[in-house]
DNA sequence: GCAAAAATGATATACGTCTATCAAAAATGA
DNA sequence: TCATTTTTGATAGACGTATATCATTTTTGC
């Protein structure tokens, strides 16, 4: 009941081990023939790698690098508090991760992180990136020492990566789309949109979905130019207030960040408000969700992506196949559906 | 930079690698001021036990058995579907996992099936499982043969198992009831909701949700008593077509399987159609959401439970803590925000 | 048919842990 | 103090793979 090892490939072939490693790690200089009948044996005994032996044998270890923007955003700092949480549940495998701080949506300052990469001794990297052709020659350095590289929430040039790890930012705009749109009842409406600046991918791609969805499947509702933030709660929170001064404004949506200020503004309101609409789960967004200050969060679930990037740059590192991963999704939450707050579980995992 | 090893823990406490592993695999016949010098060693050193080489070493396999309601269950399906798919990238770490078929919701067989398992040397156990006392002596058994327990989709009495996976269906309920209110965008209106049977602690779990929301924040919306169906797409066609002539529906909900004949029926009808909430994405449910013959589906994302059942039966039969994951949530899909089609992802894997 | 090149076989060591065995040392009790 | 028990040390084999070396066999080209 054992499973085969490779000694017994060996043997079913008809090879010496050492045949059979040649083949298995394609070392080279092996007869077609041997390949053939090393591969036939492989399959009729159902032979798999033992991962394990394997590791322990060559000593790997996975160093991992995450290069994220530096700053006090609440987004990114649950993001470090991911990393740093599932590293710590990763050293029994051998699997490193250090955080780098890098200049905040700075192709510059990027682009020498990345460089300075070059210095230290990673088997992966994951970025949070930016589309700047100026990366690209710096990360082909990178990939051309063996790291492997993914692109993390933003993605990097297509062909600069080998993998993106993150959601469709154009997606989760036709999701917020959707759901003010159903939230109007068939009615007619006007919506101001919010956004850190449209240089900012993702603001665009996100501003471009919802739009879509809305003068396509509820054409009685008039979407209003984006007011430009640069994710600045003080900005967000003197145009909220001025914003719902007027009148007939049905709903709100930001695309960016900052959405403390703009909670803050409705938290002042009085009446019934516009139907409001952010993006991404943290601290105060989940408190105003649940304080019936806004509507919906659509989340991208950092958590997951974190998992995914290690499981990802590990598969890469290794040159396996991905295991089989549930899809990232732009997640819609609502006051029903929040998971437990990630501050209480951490107080859990201090007790046990 | 190497890793440190039981030898080097060993040397560092002045004592011999006989005592150091003594220590760490708590074999006994240790003096307390042996234990305590180890334990220094450890946390100065910043041990870790390299699970590779451990697991290695005891030739460690994990036998996992799922045990899922026979039947042709959409739902079900994609569950046996998603298990074989995790099990197959599992065999490098000599997971096996074998799915066994029990007669569905029916409390005798899946008494009969835990017993049976006693016979087989498995090392953990995921059960969709059913609230009833009955079953407790059986999985007593099979815990006391050392065998993981976990509930998967539907929990089991709680003595009787570590773990739970699978969502809140009250929360599921809710947020069905939430966007349902939602989407009458302030007005008034009568839903209609549909059961497979309220013994079913899922069904009458989502209903109570369903209606604690709306009674709550939307008191001008009126929640019908349930039609019941057993889960039967006849009975729901038949029923829905009946329930479309009626004036003044604005919304129908259903907590239970069947949609296959609730969507046949919308199909079938012109003008505008009340707004419809269905659960778990399958083959036909995502068909109808694309051609907007439902606006929601609530979904238990299979496959992130199954991952998580891999990893929590690993982790109890290692008698390890618990890897940081992802909640699990009850999650929103409209059209805009669909993974992409499992169905597509297996004609890639075979293109590779 | 011969030299050179290519392919193969045999074998040894290392990775870090687990498990077991046996002998030696230290602690304990009377 | 001596016998008994407890604790410790030393060591060896196994797990399955990676990697290297060196000798031997087979193939290739001319």
């Amino acid at each position: 009941m054992t499973s085969p090892t490779l000694s017994d490939v060996a043997r079913a072939a008809g090879v010496s081990y050492a045949t059979a490693d040649r083949v298995i790690n394609n070392r080279g200089n092996v007869a077609e023939k041997s390949i053939a009948k090393v591969r036939e044996a492989v399959t009729s005994l159902g032979y798999v790698r033992n991962v394990a032996a394997a590791n322990l044998s060559r000593g790997r270890i996975y160093r991992l690098a995450f290069l994220i923007p530096r700053g006090s955003n609440a987004f990114f700092n649950r993001i470090r508090q991911h990393i740093d949480h599932a590293a710590a549940h990763h050293v029994s495998e051998r699997v490193t991760a250090e955080v780098i701080e890098v200049a905040a949506f700075a192709v510059e300052g990027l682009q020498d992180s990345i460089s300075a990469l070059l210095e230290r001794d990673f088997d992966g990297v994951a970025i949070v990136g930016l589309q700047s052709a100026a990366l690209e020659a710096p990360l082909a350095e990178l990939r051309a020492k063996g790291v492997a590289v993914v692109g993390l929430v933003s993605d990097l040039p297509r062909a600069a990566r080998a993998a993106y790890i993150g959601i469709d930012n154009i997606a989760a705009g036709r999701t917020a789309g959707r759901m003010v749109g159903l939230a109007h009842g068939g009615q007619g409406g006007k919506v101001q949109t919010f956004a850190g600046s449209l240089d900012a991918r993702d603001h665009a791609e996100r501003l471009a979905g919802f739009r879509e969805v809305l003068s396509t499947d509820f054409p009685q509702i008039t979407v209003l130019d984006p007011i430009m933030t640069k994710d600045d709660a003080q900005v967000l929170q003197a145009q909220t207030q001025e914003v719902l001064t007027q009148q007939g404004m049905t709903a709100l949506y930001n695309v960016g960040a900052g959405n403390s200020g703009l909670i803050a503004a409705l938290r002042g309101g009085q009446g019934k408000r516009p139907f409001c609409v952010v993006h991404e789960l943290v601290a105060h967004s989940r408190q105003a969700l649940m304080a019936r200050q806004i509507d919906l969060v659509i989340d991208q679930r950092p958590d997951v992506e974190i998992n995914r990037a290690f499981t990802v740059l590990r598969a890469l590192i290794d040159a396996k196949d991905l295991p089989p991963m549930p899809e990232l999704v732009p997640t819609i939450y609502v006051r029903d559906n929040l998971p437990a707050d990630s501050l209480t579980d951490q107080m859990k995992a201090q007790d046990s």
